[in-house]
DNA sequence: GAGGCGTGGAG
DNA sequence: TCTCCAAGCCT
């Protein structure tokens, strides 16, 4: 049966065990040494899954060591307020995948008395878990024989069998799951599942692989081919829009106005500076105070520019251009964020912006030391200085 | 099924 | 500067 389908896949049975005999003893001899590779611990394993999802190694693993000291428990996790997770998530991207872990976090206090759940279907009903990462889990925390399909196995899979098929369709991810599950080394899925993987990470690159130190060269078929990097097959880009984005540092004394995006969609729960895109035939300037006014319901004076920032998301780019503003009136009402709050400049570390954000955000002096009123008294190189101090100050 | 959803490194 | 794309999931 194994060894019918490894045929159609178009290796044999014996190429199946010589590739995985020869991968696996590659990966003992090279495998990084990654903390979450330290102990099995299912708990460890699932935040460096969901940490590794769509990032690289190098950079999860600052956020790993940070947020498994602040979270070192699931029920630290469970119990701890949604801000806080997202602020050590602040950076990262894709914040979606901190909110699931949270929630998913209260899910296994509720459903499982605080245990992780051992059984693929508990597993997979969790938030944010989707199809690698409950193998992922599984077969590392547990050693369940489930073979995981991620960005890694499709490539490799792609080359060794040179196949032409588009890993994005039904059709195709049930081909490369079968394939993958066929090669999966029953004794050992988790190191298994992990070989592969970080062959695909270290060698079998999407651009320029080392064909010359992988251990699966001699049964790859792309590379017989000559094309390896032809593998897999990618689809065509699609044209990305770029916008005018404006905001304001908007000032009430020496206090700033911050607002929270909603908790679902682009940077969901993060905190921002008031703003908007701008409209057709409409100043920066105008852009601010329109914004403030309708999604706000306040009133502000707009002054000087304060600086701009170039930003790319994955479906558009923006430039934020940011003016300093003064409050004159009106209570902030909420109409599309989830909150607002006037803070100080030192509190503003406490509060987990977008990039874009917190590039303009860290260009702020230590502390407002100028009345109300008066916009901008420091320069550009005056600013960076006092930055530096701060930053200085904070390592010590 | 298709598209939304971040960020940073590499070439 | 520009393009690609990385240990995917959700709607």
């Amino acid at each position: 049966m194994t060894e019918a389908v490894n045929i159609e896949n178009g290796h044999d049975a014996k190429t199946v065990i010589r590739c995985r005999r020869l991968l696996l003893r590659w990966f003992a001899a090279n495998a990084r040494d990654l903390p979450w590779r330290r102990d099995r611990e299912v708990y460890a394993v699932w935040i460096s899954e969901i940490m590794l999802q769509q990032t690289q190694v190098q950079q999860a693993l600052p956020y790993y060591q940070r947020f498994m000291k602040r979270f070192p428990t699931v029920a630290a996790l469970a119990a701890a307020p949604l801000d806080a997770v997202l602020k050590a998530w602040e950076g990262m991207g894709y914040y979606a995948r901190a909110r699931n872990l949270h929630r998913a976090a209260g899910q296994i206090m509720e459903r499982h008395g605080g245990h992780f759940p051992a059984d693929p279907e508990s597993v997979r009903a969790l938030a944010g878990i989707g199809p690698y990462t409950a193998a992922a889990i599984l077969s590392i925390a547990f050693n369940q024989p489930l073979a995981v399909v991620d960005g890694n196995v499709i490539r490799v899979l792609s080359r060794l069998h040179a196949w032409p098929g588009d890993a994005k369709t039904t059709s195709g991810k049930k081909e490369i799951q079968e394939r993958a599950q066929s090669l999966l080394d029953p004794a050992a899925p988790g190191v298994f599942n992990e070989a592969m993987m970080e062959l695909g990470a270290l060698i079998c690159t999407p651009q320029n692989p080392l064909c010359r130190a992988c251990p699966l060269a001699a049964c790859c078929q792309a590379l017989a081919q000559g094309m390896p990097e032809k593998f897999p097959v990618k689809s065509a880009k699609k044209f990305r829009p770029h916008y005018q984005i404006a905001a304001g540092l908007i000032w009430k004394k020496e206090k700033l106005l911050i607002v929270r995006r909603p908790e679902s969609g682009l940077l969901g729960g993060l905190w921002e500076l008031p703003g908007g895109k701008q409209e057709a035939g409409e100043g920066l300037d105008e852009t601010v105070a329109r914004e403030a006014a309708e999604k706000l319901g306040i009133k502000i004076e707009v002054g000087s520019f304060f600086g701009h920032v170039d930003h790319a998301y994955t479906h558009f780019s923006i430039t934020l251009h940011v003016y300093q503003c003064r409050h004159l009136q009106g209570t902030p009402h909420l109409i599309e964020h989830s909150d607002w709050r006037w803070v100080s400049i030192d509190e503003l570390d406490d509060y987990a912006f977008s990039r874009s954000n917190r590039l303009i955000i860290d260009q702020l002096p230590m502390e407002v030391n100028y009345p109300p009123g008066h916009y901008s008294i420091l320069s550009t190189a005056e600013r960076a200085e006092k930055r530096k101090e701060k930053k200085s100050k904070k390592q010590n």
